[in-house]
RNA sequence: GGGCGGUUAGCUCAGCUGGUUAGAGCAUUGCGUUGACAUCGCAAAGGUCGUAGGUUCGAGUCCUAUACCGCCCA
């Protein structure tokens, strides 16, 4: 290997899928202890992710990119920490979205659903399916997933099917299953019903419409009512009054009529009523308003359908029927006014509620469906996250959980669509007796006739996706995979779907396992454009992964998601961060292309002889970097255990970046120059560094890390064998171990603040140079009074000189300088004063100026230190935190005492 | 109406259990390229951390109030 052979650019569109498919052939997705293997050891503890199952029609968004790195980075930290790793992946078969989707299809023939049956139309779907369903998977599998694919699993799957049939019935046995007519919402266009969640509230612009309740007594006397809906007037089974309203206590337990359509319905009182709002009375209709149907159900009130399923007008509506609802409502309140019953209307703000799908208007029916009684449910659900079984991270999601779970209502499982579990229940067509079952039965228990319709409704697709942490393990049954890889450990997804799908999963999951499905819930944010707007197709500022995969890479999209992200919190995305990463991934190419190029072109030497200490054949750099990378090592850990994985993340960039390839690296091209067994233990420690600096980028990037980490590996092998890992060297980085912490040794903090002291010299050179317009390439000589650092500098010189681009010949450190040379600039670094002869450029008044700058902020800090050190401060704050500011203040005096002497020296 | 989150540099965001000169990327300015990297390097400029109180020796960080923005629930 020779840096010839890595390109001068990481291209990833010739390694991702490359490497990808090597992992996959090599197995390394499957748990490493499988129970299905002769060797399985069932005492160790495995890490299991179920993967939120994305739509079997779904095509790849940032969504989807989101989760899997993030379950991916999880996934892969803990496989590297040695953990028995599962990801399950699959997709659910998301009952309306893909039943639209062949609708839409058999529409381009000409064609109906009923036109071609249940029968053909399932099978279509299926064949939809087959073509369709792999495409969001592949596109999956392009993120880097390491998710094992043996055991994809699609909700409609037989296992799952029977799941769903064993829960359905087990609910239903425990009578935690209902069926009944109940106020719920209808989809007027889909023709089903939908669950509470799937409904969106928008705020539109609408009129409150004011009219005249005229009492049934001929008296001539009304009440006037105020409503969003005019339409529902047909509807109407009482008007409603504040009890305590003075201005209607006369009419209470009187009868009004209906509008036009002369019905008698009560006047009642109710303290739902809000005196303030409108005209302070109610027109009630239960049958179409959740508020009034509750009202209805305390007063005993008639409730009357005025709807289709089309939402037209039924024979409920008089004159009406057939009409469309908006249509009625313009007919009815013209014939209204012309009745003289209009008062006036009024612009408002309506609450319309909208289909999460295809946003059409959603209309509260009453309809016959299926339930699940769900407080039973809940109660369990709350107590497991109330007693700390389940943690919700980020925390504050813990609270909005628990209101969820107190006012939870009953769940509208089941659908009018084809696509989906059916309802495992049959009625028999001749004595009327319904059967539930698990298996498809083929007699009337009762009857024994044979005449039998299975219930034409399917059940809400998230019915199976509750299922899915122990469905997927096969579930009811007591396979290997449920008894080892259940509980599983982390649910990961987004916090728009708390409701939908984990707080259903914890439910689901305790009721029928009797287990929590995983003890933590890890919820990450949303992503929006770079303004923070919302991504949709209207405002055209949708971003496709796919798209920043081509022209970026997956390595940079998945570090830009996974470290720009907090958790629960949305994050805003912006192509010019992906780009930054890519940046990210090049540097790391090119700092791993330099090692390998110094393994292949350096003279190497010997290693050290063996009776040399550590600390002889370290320099000081060697010392500091490790170190620096002992430190990250410790903070990511303690990151990753809070996971704060973006600001882990973000350590590891500026260690990579900041500390390794502009400190270490510069300075290791030094040591390699001095050839022999410097160069050899130089080469020793740029691997050992960056092996770990790879390990622990890996889950972040998989791709990159993985590929520039073979090309490190044969080089070392070829090479310098004796730099292999402690373990040796892995099959691949996917599967090497992971860094783990060590105690922080006493010589670090020492190492590392001389190699402070070192960087500071050199930036304040290199401040000067630019300030004074030195070329870059001019290499000046310099004298440094050094005091107490006078011998630990004097190893430094040589890397003091190069990067600070002195003249090494004509560089003197010295413990101290009487007077200041002539023609010098001086600059002062804490205790250490460096003389910079650069006589032409000397200004006796600039020099002044900059050094009384620097005495000014100096002495400010002395002042702050010193007030600070004398308030309570010294007796209060803890010691180490008080010696800390005593060094710092001698510090700054020092420097002061230095800057003063130049100063002085300067008036001459 | 109830609850939650946000407000830090021109922009987008970090900032862990409070520890004392508040960080990054991008953008801006100056200089620089035959040796890992211009997808780069060296340097510069830029912030009274929304506001007002409070707790504390010490507050971007904790508490209270408040303004604005956003989200969830009703």
């Amino acid at each position: 290997m020779t840096t010839g052979q890595l390109p001068k650019t990481y291209d990833f569109s010739t390694t991702e899928q490359r490497i990808y498919a090597w992992w996959e052939e090599n197995g390394f997705f499957k748990p490493s202890n499988d129970p299905i293997s002769p060797d399985f050891d069932p005492g160790r503890k495995p890490f299991v992710i179920s993967i939120p199952p994305p739509n079997v029609t779904g095509e790849l968004h940032l969504g989807h990119a989101m989760f899997a790195a993030m379950e991916d980075l999880m996934i892969r930290y803990h496989r590297m920490k040695g953990f028995p790793t599962l990801w399950v992946p699959g997709s659910d078969h998301a009952g309306i979205a893909t039943q639209l989707q062949v609708e839409k299809a058999l529409a381009k023939e000409g064609l109906t659903r009923e036109q071609i049956g249940r029968e053909a139309f399932v099978k279509r779907t299926w064949a939809w399916k087959e073509r369709y369903g792999g495409i969001i998977t592949q596109q999956i599998r392009r993120l880097g997933a390491s998710c094992d694919w043996s055991r994809q699993r699609f909700t409609l799957d037989n296992g799952l099917s029977k799941a769903v049939r064993e829960a359905f019935v087990r609910l239903y046995e425990k009578e935690l299953i209902y069926r009944g007519p109940r106020l719920i919402n209808w989809s007027p266009g889909l023709k089903t019903a939908v669950s509470d969640l799937e409904v969106e509230y928008s705020e539109e612009p609408g009129k409150l419409y004011f009219f005249k309740y005229m009492l049934a007594d001929g008296s001539g006397d009304f009440i006037p009512v105020a409503t969003t809906r005019p339409e529902t007037i047909l509807g109407d089974t009482a008007v409603a009054v504040h009890p305590e309203d003075p201005r209607y206590a006369a009419f209470v337990g009187k009868l009004a009529l209906v509008p036009i359509l002369g019905r008698r319905i009560p006047v009642i009182a109710d303290d739902y009523v809000d005196r303030e709002f409108g005209t302070g009375a109610l027109k009630i209709t239960p049958g179409h308003d959740p508020n009034d149907y509750l009202i209805g159900q305390h007063h005993g009130l008639e409730l009357i359908s005025v709807l289709d399923t089309a939402a037209r007008v039924n024979e409920n509506g008089g004159k009406y029927a057939g009409q469309d609802r908006f249509e009625a409502r313009q007919n009815l309140w013209e014939d209204m006014r012309r009745a003289g019953l209009v008062i006036k209307e009024q612009p408002y703000t309506l609450n319309v509620p909208r289909s999460q799908r295809g946003g059409e208007i959603v209309e509260p029916m009453v309809s016959t469906q299926w339930f699940v009684q769900i407080k039973p449910l809940a109660e369990a659900a709350l107590k497991a996250v109330q007693d700390g079984r389940i943690r919700i991270v980020p925390e504050h999601f813990t609270k909005v959980y628990y209101n969820w779970m107190e006012n939870i209502q009953d769940w509208c499982i089941s659908r009018q669509l084809w696509w989906g579990h059916r309802i495992p229940v049959w009625y028999c067509q001749d004595c009327g007796e319904m059967i539930v079952s698990r298996q498809d039965p083929t007699n009337c228990p009762k009857c024994e006739s044979t005449n039998l319709e299975q219930d034409p409704d399917v059940l809400d697709t998230w019915f199976s996706s509750g299922l899915w942490p122990f469905s997927t393990l096969g579930w009811p049954e007591e396979t290997p995979d449920y008894k080892y890889f259940y509980p599983t450990s982390i649910m990961e997804t987004g916090y728009d779907i708390l409701f939908f799908w984990v707080a259903r999963m914890i439910m689901d999951g305790l009721e029928f396992t009797g287990q929590i499905p995983f003890h933590t819930v890890y919820l990450h944010g949303l992503i929006r454009d770079e303004n923070g707007r919302k991504m949709s197709k209207s405002y055209g500022n949708v971003i496709d992964p796919l798209i920043v995969m081509d022209e970026m890479g997956t390595d940079a999209l998945r570090f830009t998601l996974l470290v720009g992200s907090t958790p629960g919190q949305d994050m805003n995305l912006s192509l010019k961060k992906v780009e930054a990463n890519r940046n990210f991934a090049n540097k790391l190419w090119n700092a791993t292309r330099f090692v390998i190029g110094a393994l292949d072109q350096a003279d190497l030497g010997e290693p050290f002889q063996q009776d040399k200490s550590e600390a002889q054949n370290w320099t000081l750099a060697d010392s500091w970097i490790w170190a620096r990378l002992q430190a990250l090592v410790r903070d990511v850990e303690r990151l990753f255990q809070n996971f704060q994985y973006g600001e882990a993340g973000r350590q590891i960039y500026d260690f990579m970046w900041g500390d390794f390839a502009d400190w270490y690296v510069e300075i290791a091209k030094l040591q390699l120059n001095q050839g022999s067994s410097r160069a050899r233990q130089t080469a020793l420690t740029l691997v050992r560094v960056l092996d770990q600096t790879l390990r622990l980028l890996h889950p972040f990037i998989p791709f990159i890390t993985e590929e520039l980490w073979g090309h490190l590996k044969a080089a070392v092998l070829e090479h310098l064998p004796e730099a292999a890992p402690e373990g040796g060297w892995e099959a691949g980085l996917i599967v090497a171990t992971w860094p783990e912490p060590r105690p922080e040794a006493d010589w670090e903090a020492r190492k590392s603040a001389d190699f402070a002291l070192i960087q500071e010299m050199v930036r304040t050179v290199r401040n000067l140079r630019a300030e004074k317009n030195v070329k870059p390439g001019r290499r000046i000589p310099a004298i440094i009074a050094a005091g107490g650092q006078t011998a630990m500098l004097e190893t430094q010189a040589a890397a003091i000189a190069s990067l600070a681009q002195l003249d090494l010949g004509a560089l003197q450190i010295i413990d101290r300088l009487d007077g200041k040379p002539e023609g010098h600039i001086a600059l002062v670094v804490g205790a250490v004063e460096i003389y910079l002869p650069l006589a032409g450029l000397v200004d006796v008044n600039e020099e002044r100026a900059r050094l009384e700058k620097d005495l000014a902020g100096t002495e400010a800090q002395i002042q702050r230190l010193e007030s600070l050190l004398g308030s309570s401060f010294a007796e209060n704050a803890p010691s180490n935190v008080v010696q800390k500011e005593r060094e710092k203040l001698a510090g700054y005096k020092e420097t002061a005492s230095r800057l003063k002497a130049q100063l002085a020296a300067l008036v001459e």
